[in-house]
DNA sequence: CTGAAAGCGCTAACAC
DNA sequence: GTGTTAGCGCTTTCAG
């Protein structure tokens, strides 16, 4: 291994005249500079960022844990986590926990040893051992998607609220009365608020009947809740997925039993994700900005470590309906 | 922060006896061990790691270049390398290039600075600069799906010139005879492979007309090509893509344009993506163990870790035919 | 401008 | 068994 002792040897200066030079700093006349540079090159010498980070405390990297990165939502967020990161000169740890809180304590705990500069958590579920856990690690933090209430952490997310309400006042529009909504893991703010924006809608419209099944956010869950749902003959009009995936999973099954969309049944997802347009029929789904959200949440985490101070900002983004096949508009 | 110093004080023995207990290591007494102990506990201590990697030479983390985290066959890859990684205690720096090339460079220099103990690398091309750069980090190397010719790196892949055969032969045998393979970025090794394997079934049938057009493993580049296929008025009766997003992209244009799939045209993929078992026809497609790939990566670079040494293994999987709607099996 | 030297937090000889 | 100490490669005072 090169190190900055062999540059300066070889360059004929002292150490601290190569640091210096290796850190584009000013001080250093032409003459040595350029000795330093040529040494460098000739050696194909690379700073070790261990050292600088044990020396600087900042190891210039960031942390983000995600909650399934087979859910193409994911991979939009880590694509702009990402993007903003590598343009700052940071990189990433990625953790992905499959939903599984011991992976998640896990990654948190990593994440200290490993002292990145900052967290970008999106969290599994609510669970309140890992949420305490990450409110103690000191480095600046965001959350991305997911409320914590009452933490004032900074936060980069939809407003759910709204984004369920435009989706499920779609389907009321549409004339559908009864409207099956399946869930997100039930203790998750973002799951209580797509509750909250189709009971809203349903208020608005007179209706208090809820129909209500519990997935997970995954494909799979879809398929298993529409399969219960047919089991038991639940008697339902429209169906609003708390997420693509489930309502895609849904779709499949519903099509295996060879019930219309939408002519019998209309259905509307939620992430707009890439294969909610290619699905047939077309899904109409509400669009969350994945890849915008994953770059604000890095540039909030920059701002924070530059600024040595813990912000406590809200970023709301607005979501969109998208008028799609599964329910093509009425009104 | 808290430091080993700390929790020798507060535990009363010298920081060499604390760390003998931090590293589970022999040769302290239950006494001080448990002293140690609650001393760690109480001031909440972890171990920094910056300052162990520096002693050690050792990051505990490995570096992963992907080209594309929006196909959903990497984050399947990404959740294996993932999963042995953590299971070994090791981290992951992610590094998505979008396929571009300044940025696969950017990542390599990176991993260098970072001291990563190994790196998963697959290649966006088969650009030599950065081959070159890669063969010149010391640290244990995988490449993952794109064999190097002739760099006797340690590979897993799977044997792309069959996969693309058995697709073919699939479509000759169901008696189509004008076969438009969409390839992908032609550079590639696998890309490569992959028409071989459609020029060798063609060859078994005594074909030897070929209907190539480029794409390059994006969702648009599938449609882009299809598109200009149909203006140029092509004449086809079946289409093998090089992966299953281009594939889908076809299927979208071929739809849009009223042509018939299976009747009309007969369509098969590469990958199995989980929506290639979704889209209306579902997809024809030949399987890659995706996840399996990723585990199997880390395993091999964890071996070389361990053992010290280069190994210039090939781990070759076996791809799989999985026939769907888009081309049903008529032999 | 340039160089000597202290020390980041940790591990691992090496003494006792 | 336990403690002392010398670095790992780097940045950063502080003298000169």
């Amino acid at each position: 291994m090169v190190t900055i002792k062999d540059v300066a040897k070889k360059a004929g200066v002292s150490i601290s005249t190569a640091s210096l030079v290796i850190n584009n700093k000013a001080g250093v006349s032409e003459r040595l500079r350029a000795k330093v540079l040529a040494a460098i090159e000739e050696l194909d010498y690379r700073p070790n960022g261990m050292a600088r980070a044990l020396k600087s405390k900042k190891s210039k990297v960031l942390g983000l844990i995600i909650p399934d990165i087979v859910n193409p939502f994911f991979p939009l967020v880590v694509r702009g986590v990402e993007a903003a990161a590598l343009r700052y000169g940071y990189s990433l740890i990625l953790g992905n926990t499959d939903g599984k809180l011991e992976e998640e304590a896990r990654y948190l705990e990593l994440f200290v040893e490993k002292c990145v500069d900052g967290i970008i958590f999106i969290p599994a579920s609510n669970f309140k051992k890992n949420i305490r856990t990450f409110l103690r690690i000191e480095s600046p933090k965001v959350v991305i998607d997911r409320a914590l209430e009452g933490t004032g952490l900074p936060t980069v997310m939809t407003d759910n609220i709204t984004g369920a309400y435009l989706a499920t006042r779609h389907l009321l529009a549409n004339g559908r009365r009864r409207i099956l909504f399946i869930s997100g893991p039930q203790d998750l703010q973002a799951s209580q608020d797509r509750y909250k924006g189709y009971k809203k809608a349903l208020g608005e419209f007179g209706l208090d009947e809820e129909l209500v099944l519990n997935g997970d956010y995954t494909f799979d869950s879809g398929k298993r809740v529409m399969e219960q749902a047919l089991k038991e003959k639940l008697c339902f009009d429209a169906v609003f997925g708390a997420n693509d995936l489930m309502a895609l999973g849904a779709m499949v099954v519903l099509s295996e039993n060879k019930i219309k969309i939408p002519e019998d049944v209309e259905v509307v997802g939620y992430d707009n994700i890439l294969f909610s347009s290619l699905s047939k029929p077309t899904l109409t789904t509400v669009e969350q900005p994945a890849y915008q959200m994953g770059y604000e949440a890095t540039r909030l985490i920059l701002r924070q470590i530059y600024s040595k101070k813990e912000l406590s900002e809200c970023k709301l983004l607005e979501p969109k309906l998208i008028v799609r096949e599964s329910s093509p508009q009425q009104y």
